[in-house]
DNA sequence: GCGGATCAC
DNA sequence: TATGGTGATCCGC
């Protein structure tokens, strides 16, 4: 592994060397009960262990606290039967030998897809939301501030993480790691103006470009970089670098003159996922570049922390950890012995990102279905509450409110500006890659697929049309199968769903179900702790098994006269008119109009989960199950770890 | 289809 | 005074 160096590249800062982006950020598993990671952007300086200290006292002894000290210690009960499979292989045994060809074999197919002739950019906005703050506050530029509230933080700047600020940290907290920190309550309408001003850039290098967010936005710029160079191929690989860095540069360099002086951070790679991981390198108000070839790819991964990787999150690291394992190259290592332990899924996934391989497909000539979102939720926190009748009263709003945005652009619009309600409403999210729909596997042949990222983001919501001036439309939907959410006054989360006999999107037929599932937890709780009342602190409906009005077979439609469309559609999503046949959920590239891009970061989160795993699950009307194995009282002393 | 869990932003 | 909201995927039943 050589060249992993960027001495081809322009810009000497272009990648920063391993070794130097690293250095301190080989942080390993923490305890739970410090789960702010402080490698991040900004985060160079703190002091960890004082930081962890104040968190740690703030947070001890509270419902919070002690549930995530069984999380915990479910966590690390796992890794220890992980541990034990792990250490029981043998060199020379079958099993490790048979995975030891598996292993091979993946990574001869694997290395045969690689490809490197798309050139990828990931845009990602610094510290977004407080940046939006800062340009409108001046007095706010030179002062920690955060966006939120006391409960819970959006984000900080950067004189604020010095502190040991983060994102979804609760701003009693942050004030106490910093009491000169500023907090600013969110002002969503103009994070999303912002955003839409940057995706007009966007789109200027890449027409099909996908935000992932209100702030984070990926382009298949090769096209860019081809005029760059005139058209012709690059004659050296250091001229081709080069007029990627110029590209990259240049995009920023319009988000900010766009956005009125918002910063941004940019990577550039030969597929997405590269270029996302290198997007954080040189935050902020930086880029970085992943060189085209084989070699430098294979050591820039290598040398990541596998929590660099977007889909491995704060179990997954510590689960691989309790393993030994802490950097990419590691699991790259280890491959034949992590299809031991790992599901073949997650086995592969890893194998596969540990070479740096992606798929991210454009889907330029596939037309693209149009994406379609497969859930809807609300859901809120509230003060502990026992009374049935009183939460009955809420799942009924929520499942109303809902209802309401289901019916559409139109009903929503008469329905006015539910506002009042200081929602949060803004968030949202996208799924990116294929997956579980249509296997994405690991074969070798597979065409590129997949489906869309949706967005919201991006999507302003001030306007009545999208960026094509069209309007929006916000389709009606149905959905067969209700959800509850209940998170109980203890912080366990706990889930009941029902499955209607035909779609709905009625307020009355999706309060009743609810009501009903809230009810019959209430009744199982009580039976189960002698008879004490159900107390919960949140309440969510969510509705999936989406079937939406545009998109039904042309009898139906005929027959209905549906079609709801027109109107102000308030914020959010991408129009594009009806077209498509088939089930909502079918993802397979229908005809839906409107070529969308695809898939573009083609590892959606990848669950870490082992094969047996699980244990736990009790519940309801049923026997209370025994725990296999043994050890059932053991405790995890999760005294351990701590400090870095 | 269900429920728990993980992840991203 | 007191730890968010939305959407998605995966696993094992
Ligand atoms: N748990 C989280 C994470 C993020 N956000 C919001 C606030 C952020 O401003 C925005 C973008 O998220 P990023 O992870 O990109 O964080 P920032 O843009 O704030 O900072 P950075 O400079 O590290 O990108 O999403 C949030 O509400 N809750
Ligand atoms: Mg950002």
């Amino acid at each position: 592994m050589a060249a992993e160096r960027d001495s081809d590249v322009r810009a000497p800062q272009a990648v920063s060397s391993d070794g130097a982006v690293y250095e301190t950020a080989t942080g390993r598993a923490e305890a739970h009960y410090y789960h702010f990671s402080h490698d991040k952007a900004g985060m160079g300086s703190v002091d960890k262990a004082k930081v962890a200290a104040v968190v740690h006292s703030m947070s001890e002894g509270s419902s919070f606290y002690r549930n995530e000290e069984r999380r915990d210690a479910r966590i690390q009960q796992q890794i220890e039967g992980m541990r034990r499979r792990w250490q029981a292989l043998r060199e020379g045994g079958l099993e490790l030998e048979g995975a030891a060809a598996t292993a091979r074999r993946e990574r001869a197919a694997m290395e045969t897809r690689r490809r490197l002739d798309r050139v990828w950019v990931v845009v990602d906005m610094d510290m977004f939301f407080a940046a939006v703050e800062m340009r409108d506050k001046p007095e706010l530029r030179d002062q920690p501030m955060a966006v939120g509230g006391t409960g819970m933080l959006s984000t900080a700047n950067y004189a604020a993480r010095k502190f040991g600020v983060r994102s979804a940290m609760p701003g009693f907290i942050a004030l106490k790691l910093c009491p000169s920190l500023v907090i600013v309550r969110p002002n969503y309408d103009k994070y999303k103006a912002a955003a839409k001003l940057a995706k007009q850039v966007f789109r200027r290098f890449d027409p099909q470009c996908v935000a992932l967010s209100l702030d984070e936005a990926y382009l298949d710029v090769t096209d860019a970089v081809s005029r760059k160079l005139g058209g012709l191929p690059a004659a050296e690989m250091a001229a081709f670098h080069e007029a990627v860095w110029d590209v990259v540069a240049a995009i920023r360099r319009d988000v900010s003159v766009a956005t009125g002086g918002l910063t941004c951070s940019a990577g550039a790679a030969p597929n997405a996922m590269l270029a996302k991981i290198a997007s954080d390198m040189n935050k902020p108000d930086g880029q970085c570049l992943v060189p085209f070839d084989a070699g430098s790819i294979l050591g820039f991964v290598g040398a990541l922390p596998l929590r660099k990787l977007p889909g491995i999150g704060r179990v997954s690291e510590t689960q691989l950890g309790g393993l030994g394992l802490r950097v990419v190259a590691d699991v790259r290592d280890e491959a034949a012995r992590l299809h031991c332990v790992l599901s073949p899924r997650m086995a592969t996934w890893l194998h596969r990102v540990s070479l740096g391989i992606a798929e991210s497909g454009r889907s330029g000539s596939e037309a693209g279905a149009q994406y379609r979102r497969k859930s809807i939720s609300l859901e809120r926190t509230f003060r502990d509450e026992g009374s049935l009748a009183a939460l009955q009263a809420t799942v009924a709003k929520l499942a109303s409110k809902l209802s309401l945005q289901m019916q559409g652009s139109k009903a929503a619009a008469e329905a006015g500006s539910s506002g009042a309600d200081g929602r949060q409403a803004e968030a949202g999210r996208a799924g990116s890659e294929a997956g579980a729909a249509e296997d994405d596997g690991v074969q070798a042949a597979r065409p590129p697929r997949g489906h869309v990222p949706g967005f919201f983001g991006m999507a302003d919501s001030d306007s009545d049309s999208d960026d094509a001036g069209r309007p929006k439309v916000r389709p009606a939907m149905r959905g067969r199968t209700v959800t509850v959410k209940l998170k109980l006054a203890s912080f366990k989360v706990l889930q009941r769903s029902a499955t209607l006999a035909e779609p709905t999107n009625s307020a009355e037929v999706i309060s009743a179900a609810c009501k009903r599932l809230v009810a019959q937890e209430s009744e199982r709780f009580k039976a189960a702790h002698g008879g004490r009342p159900l107390v919960l602190r949140l309440l969510g409906v969510k509705m999936h098994g989406l079937v939406f009005d545009d998109d039904v077979d042309e009898e139906e439609r005929a027959a209905a006269g549906h079609m709801c469309k027109l109107d102000d559609g308030s914020d959010e999503d991408d129009g594009a008119d009806g077209g498509s046949p088939e089930r909502a959920d079918s993802a397979v590239v229908g005809q839906g109009r409107r070529p969308v891009l695809r898939a573009v970061l083609d590892e959606r989160l990848r669950q870490m989960r082992r094969h047996s795993q699980q244990s736990q699950q009790q519940h309801p009307a049923k026997r209370a199950r025994r725990q296999p194995g043994g050890s059932s009282g053991q405790r995890s002393l999760s005294g351990f770890v701590s400090i870095s």
